[in-house]
DNA sequence: TTCTCTGCAAATAATTTGCACCCAT
DNA sequence: ATGGGTGCAAATTATTTGCAGAGAA
């Protein structure tokens, strides 16, 4: 099976590489939708699920619903704000985690892990505190 | 909010109970059905969602689509089987991820963790390998 | 009695798919 | 020209919600 580079499938790379951000689908959608007013959501479903499956891309499979694409397909860990649902990258060394000892778990043979953080960013932290400051 | 035992909410908590499983609501609500056959899904996803919320089970959010519920509410991690989708609990030190240093991490103030680990069970290893004698 | 809970059906959200046409190779 | 890609609409999957009646406290 060959991909082809289409037109949606370049702007789709190009969007999701210039946010550098981890979008959603529809996210992305309206990003594209810019350049290409008449391009479906299900082309952009499509494509990110093909670019992924081909390694081009990454799939983040967070906590909550939706999920997010990454342009950047190094392994790397990632943190979440439990408000705004927002995704940053974690700089953390993960030999460091993998030493800790889950290999003889349960008769599994290991594939990989994720190690997910969550917590409050920084924009829904001054927001937490102005409502504070009014009650 | 008072919380009421009606009989369904207990039958769902001695199901839960029973399998020690990581449940789906839809699994759970096959199981429930056997004593309650009038029973309805949204009775099932409204009482997980409130017993979670009320801290009496744990939700969790793996990588795929479905929720699961675990009668088990003490902080620990999950391996799930990438075939399969099967979740067995992970015994490991939970302080040793900890001290991974992902603290000062882009001003985020951290509310918890999770590490998912992904492998294949081993009732999906012996198929594989069966599998592989066929060919 | 009061207010939460339930069953049912319909609604929603995220994603996927069938189909006929389009276009990159 | 060939077979992967696209737009559109409809289908699917997981979950949630409105409502009127039921039942736990």
């Amino acid at each position: 099976m060959q991909l082809r580079m289409t037109n949606q499938r370049e702007i789709i790379l190009r969007e999701l590489k210039k946010s550098r951000e981890h979008l959603t689908a529809d996210e992305l959608y309206e990003r594209v939708k810019k350049s290409m007013p008449r391009i479906s959501l299900a082309t952009v479903y499509r494509n990110l699920e093909i670019l992924s499956e081909a390694g081009i891309i990454a799939k983040l499979e967070m906590s909550g619903r939706q999920k997010r694409f990454d342009y950047d397909v190094r392994e790397h860990d990632h943190i979440y704000c439990i408000k705004c649902q927002r995704v940053d990258n974690l700089e953390l060394d993960r030999d460091a985690i993998r030493s800790v000892n889950y290999e003889s778990d349960k008769g599994y043979s290991i594939q990989g892990y994720r190690l997910e953080v969550a917590g409050i960013c920084p924009g829904c932290q001054q927001k937490l505190r102005s409502k504070e400051n009014m009650s």
